[in-house]
DNA sequence: CCAGACGTTGTT
DNA sequence: GTCTGG
DNA sequence: CCAGACGTTGTT
DNA sequence: GTCTGG
């Protein structure tokens, strides 16, 4: 699955990388948190462009009361999302790219919980698959989204069970539907993601800090 | 019909 | 143990 | 996902 | 809002 990810990348490059321009800049994230806002990219409305949009991870449902169902709606499974209530108004019309350079995994054995940091050899950014739902409350409205998992493969299956979906680069206009069009969940590109084992995150979420990324060995352990 | 959930993961 | 907040 | 709380009454 | 369970 993926509870937790870093946007370390410089605003600069992600925005050469993703073909955005004029964007705002933002502060490198180590260890961002279900809950908190991130930049997503998704279809500018009306127009054929991308742009990129500060949203809270979590999605809420546009009938949800308040704020706290979010919380629970970080993940989307792929095999369900064109179904259920909760994803499939966003999984027709409202899809977006989440950006990351890698993102946590925890291995339990025994009683401990192995934190592991998944990236991709050279850190370059890549993009979850997401889905973004705006709601509209009594004083406020947030724009939030949801990461989509599907079955871990083989090479990440020692792990976990699921993963997320990670979009290679060429199917990003596929799942951003400029013209309307539904593309199916394209397929993840985690063959050259490497798993390292950290020697754990800071005890704080707001400690968003360097601090949480400290290798305990260097070498990746996915063979 | 109304009331209550609406989600995922992991662990037992 | 389970729920909430980040 | 993890970390931290998890309760009430009355008094300052 | 819409679906499920009773």
């Amino acid at each position: 699955m993926c509870g937790r990810f870093t946007v370390k990348t410089p605003a600069i490059k992600v925005g050469e990388l993703f073909d955005l321009s004029g964007i705002d800049d933002f502060e490198p994230r180590y260890n961002v948190a279900p809950t908190q806002s991130v930049p997503v990219i998704r279809r500018e409305e009306g127009t054929t462009k991308r742009e990129l949009v500060w949203m809270r991870w979590g999605l809420i449902p546009r009938w949800a009361k308040d704020l706290s169902v979010g919380a629970k709606a970080i993940n989307a499974r792929a095999e369900t999302i064109a179904e259920k209530p909760m994803f499939r108004d966003a999984y027709a019309k409202r899809r977006c790219l989440v950006i990351a350079d890698g993102y946590y995994e925890w291995k339990a054995s025994g009683k401990k919980k192995q934190p592991y940091y998944l990236h991709f050899p050279d850190a370059r950014p890549f993009a979850f698959a997401g889905l973004w739902e705006r709601w509209t409350g009594p004083t406020e409205s947030v724009t939030s989204f949801t990461i989509i998992t599907t079955a871990a493969t083989g090479k990440l299956a020692w792990l976990h069970e699921r993963m997320p979906v990670i979009v290679p680069p060429e199917h990003y206009p596929l799942w951003l539907p400029g013209n309307g069009g539904v593309s199916d969940i394209p397929v993840g590109i985690n063959d050259d993601l490497i798993a390292e084992p950290v020697s754990s995150l800071v005890n704080k979420v707001s400690n968003d800090t360097a601090e949480c990324i400290r290798p305990i060995e260097s070498n990746n352990l996915l063979d």
